[in-house]
DNA sequence: CTGAAAGCGCTAACAT
DNA sequence: ATGTTAGCGCTTTCAG
């Protein structure tokens, strides 16, 4: 197989198949000094290839790499020694040599959420076809440690990173002020267009917005909004989104109807949902906007609890559009967020400003939708 | 900081935190021949650090790795000048010198299945802990190919593997009959005891016996199994457990209450559900288990649109207990499995192969338990 | 307790 | 078109 066509990826050739055993390796000669075939695996090195096949290590490697000068006949017979002896590049030794792990950081806060994990899936595929494979971090996971993440990066553990973490985000931005910008990562989600990181995400301010004025429109006047911690960037533009949608139509806004969760779960919601619920007749809300369908299908479930009905006593509104939104009953409306394409135009971003350092990479927003069903 | 003093964890010293740039580099002397600096990053190489702080190399690489035999002032005078020069080690160089890379690889069908995110946590908690990081691989991502995710593991990019993904898993086991036993990897979830692979799961055949056995014994008599792939052995197993509970109670198993989907997803559910109830009034079954509780989400959504209540007319049990079974309408009964431990298990049987790859590392069996909610 | 030096396996000059 | 060879940056004998 020769070098991989597509135009993003690699000029490798691949060595698949060919899963015999190898022949004799130079069986440690037992020099002095020097650490003796301890990374020496049962592949063989490439200088074990070049001597059986009679030619030397860099026609080895011309024709692993699929460069063009090298005479058909000789090609061939290493690629028949190649098969023959089942040998394996070893990469660990390319990555010295090249610099590059060809490894992709991603960071999520917990890719038990659906929303992120359809994200990840974008970065994925995108990453795998320019040759890259993906390191993923749940950064929720050891959430006390200081140590940086980034630090991986700068320990050539992974060439770029993907950050889709907003606490994370914050950090990078806050602590590096600079230096953020020399490393190579993209900011996903969660951004701040002021400091000069390349990132991918949507309007918060309208989609959320657009959520209210739904809402509205459908004759709400007595809105909650469950919304993530305030000091991420995003629940600011949604919560702003939602205040000026009220604004605009002249509706009261009260404090009893903003609530804050620091964990997007479905606990989290029906909880929320709950509380909300527990307010007095008159002060109790008729239509609920949660910042995540996770938190929305709990609410569902909290509302559920009260012995409320969806839309008749409470609408819900949730954000994402994960493929769950539409299965739950009532199914719900929400803001739908290109998740495929975040995860997509995020890896090809990171792609490009690896390709060229020097490469101004833009900010992306990509188009929010909302998605009317019937909880709404 | 000193070497982590965690059992599993690798002894090397973190050199974290301390962002500032790097002092004058070697900068490139332009020797004839050989690649000139472009491994080079910002950091420094060692031998730089080593310089500054008058020491050899070998004393930094000591210091760094927290070897006993340093003297406290030296040890502190080379600390002092990573410090101050913000070195950070370049891994790649290091997983080349000591043959490792610290990374291992989890192969999975489809991560924005919730049941698999929970134990690729699991996975990601210990392995972490043990100093690995996680390449993740969304085998569904390009079922087409004929690649082998095995060829991560001899190409040395990864030290070792935890397959979660059944047709993986088989292919594994049919293509490399005894290499595969050689190769560092643990089966999860699907395994074949006899082929001698560690393997970590529940017993399938009684944890569905018990589901249908439940669902007899609140009175049902015409049980539908929605299974995903009879390829596969868990679900072979899961067919098995049914039809033995059916059995032993004398209850006729009709054909058409057997539904295999080759997908888990909740349209799958919705689908399947949806067809079942299309049956006569008389062949219409008045349960439902579904090997998936993403599939039985789905279920309850299709029979939703069948207009059949649940449980009164039909009973439903899903499988896994995945958070969102407790927060459905009605919450799911299940078979419920622990995935994390499934994940942390799978992670800690690798571990010790890798530590000792003479290691006899068994099978273990974890076990599961039914969740009655209200769906049956 | 510290230093000198030998490579790990590979890629890419540079020579032929 | 092919071979020779110099390192990539690190860990680890082995000597002192």
């Amino acid at each position: 197989m020769p070098a991989q066509p597509h135009p993003e990826s690699a000029s490798r050739a691949e060595v698949d198949e060919a899963d015999k055993a190898d022949k004799g390796d130079e069986a440690g000669k037992d020099k002095p000094g020097g650490a003796r075939g301890v990374a020496t695996a049962h592949g063989g090195s490439i200088a074990a290839v070049a001597r059986r096949a009679g030619v030397s290590v860099a026609t080895v490697s011309r024709v692993l790499n699929g460069h063009a000068n090298v005479r058909p006949a000789t090609r061939a017979r290493v690629l028949a020694e190649v098969e023959s002896s089942g040998y394996r590049v070893n990469e660990l030794a390319r990555n010295l040599r090249t610099a590059e792990s060809r490894l992709l950081l991603t960071m999520v806060p917990d890719f038990g959420n659906p929303f992120y994990a359809e994200i990840v899936r974008g970065i994925d595929s995108v990453a795998r076809r320019a040759g890259y494979f993906m390191l993923l971090c749940d950064t929720g996971a050891d959430a006390g440690r200081e140590r940086s993440y980034f630090d991986l990066l700068r320990r050539h553990r992974a060439d770029g990173a993907i950050c889709l973490d907003p606490a994370t985000v914050q950090q990078a931005n806050r602590m590096m002020a600079d230096e953020s910008q020399a490393l190579p990562w993209v900011a996903c989600c969660e951004f701040d267009p002021a400091v000069g990181v390349p990132y991918v995400g949507i309007d918060n301010f309208r989609a959320a917005r657009d959520a209210v004025r739904h809402l509205i429109a459908s004759g709400r006047r007595r809105i909650a909004l469950i919304n993530s911690d305030d000091h991420y960037l995003y629940a600011q533009q949604r919560r702003d989104g939602y205040l000026a949608a009220l604004a605009e139509a002249g509706i009261e806004m009260r404090d009893a109807w903003r609530v804050n969760v620091n964990c997007l779960d479905y606990e989290a919601g029906a909880q929320a949902a709950a509380a909300l619920m527990r307010l007095s007749r008159e002060a109790a809300p008729d239509a609920i906007f949660a910042v995540s369908d996770t938190l929305a299908v709990g609410v569902l479930n909290g509302l559920r609890g009260a012995r409320s009905r969806v839309p008749e006593d409470v609408a819900v509104v949730g954000f994402d559009d994960i493929a769950l939104a539409a299965q739950v009953d009532p199914p719900l409306t929400t803001v739908a967020q290109p998740m495929r394409e975040l995860g997509e135009t995020a890896a090809r971003l990171l792609l490009r400003r690896l390709a060229d350092p020097q490469a101004q990479v833009p900010g992306v927003l990509l188009p929010h939708r909302l998605v009317i069903r019937q909880s709404a």
